[in-house]
DNA sequence: CATAGTGTACTAGTCTACTATGACACTAAG
DNA sequence: CTTAGTGTCATAGTAGACTAGTACACTATG
């Protein structure tokens, strides 16, 4: 249970933090009714404040994602239907793999991929119609 | 010269420009000495506060891409060697549409995308000791 | 029952992004 | 020279993210 975030991306923390229990959720790195890092901890390894923590988790419980039982913990969603979902992503995220991979071999930086990926998705969205 | 900017990403605005701005740089969509949109047009077209593409315009130049002539306009830096980079990106566009089709076929969305890019981006980046 | 660990809540203050407005200075075109 | 279009600058104010610190309420354990 290990989060990296970049306090120098510009993204705030906790829709950082949220992103990455999302992932880590989806990903199956973590399972319905399993218990996650409590808010204090979490906050100290980041490092970040406990209040900022305790925002991306109510947010995560808004959401649906996470139960949060005052006096006990935080607890990932014993109702999550989880399996289509990591399967869809463990199918991904070779593809994923191979693809980022290959942009490295041509001498992408970090920034040049996200810049393609983001340009990729931004223009088919309006071409497609789809929300946003 | 159409900039497509989501207010609600949490990214700073200012922020989204310059990527875009310099994609289209890298792109190839606009050449070096062209002329950009001025500040003011700029900023009614997304819409965004005048100070706000300045701000963007002015790290811009900072970066060395982009030359700023007050009473002129703002314009792609003469001296960029954009040919390499150009290419690279031309080289890379296909492969990376090739992926995001694939990922949307899958039944993956823009965010879970977007997650999986990153998860992997930042996975590689902690194994490989690269920068930050 | 006592205690340690948990989530919850509140106040206060700082910092940055952003907006709004207005004025100024320079440049190119008529 | 005049004018329209440009970048530049300064002030003021709003909103959100974040930190800091403190106190409270609940739960599980011994």
């Amino acid at each position: 249970m290990i989060f990296r975030l970049n306090p120098q991306s510009g993204v705030p923390m906790y829709l950082q933090l949220i992103e990455q229990v999302r992932h880590a959720i989806e990903n199956g790195a973590v399972r319905p009714g399993e218990q996650l890092p409590g808010i204090r901890k979490l906050a100290e390894s980041i490092p970040m404040n406990p209040n900022t923590v305790a925002k991306a988790y109510k947010e995560l419980e808004h959401l649906g994602l996470v139960e949060l039982r005052q006096g006990s913990g935080a607890f990932v969603s014993e109702k999550l239907n989880t399996k289509e979902l990591t399967d869809r992503m463990r199918t991904a995220k070779p593809i994923v793999e191979r693809t980022v991979e290959k942009l490295r071999d041509l001498g992408l930086n970090e920034d040049e991929i996200r810049r393609l990926v983001e340009a990729e998705l931004t223009e088919k969205r309006t071409a497609a119609g789809e929300r946003q």
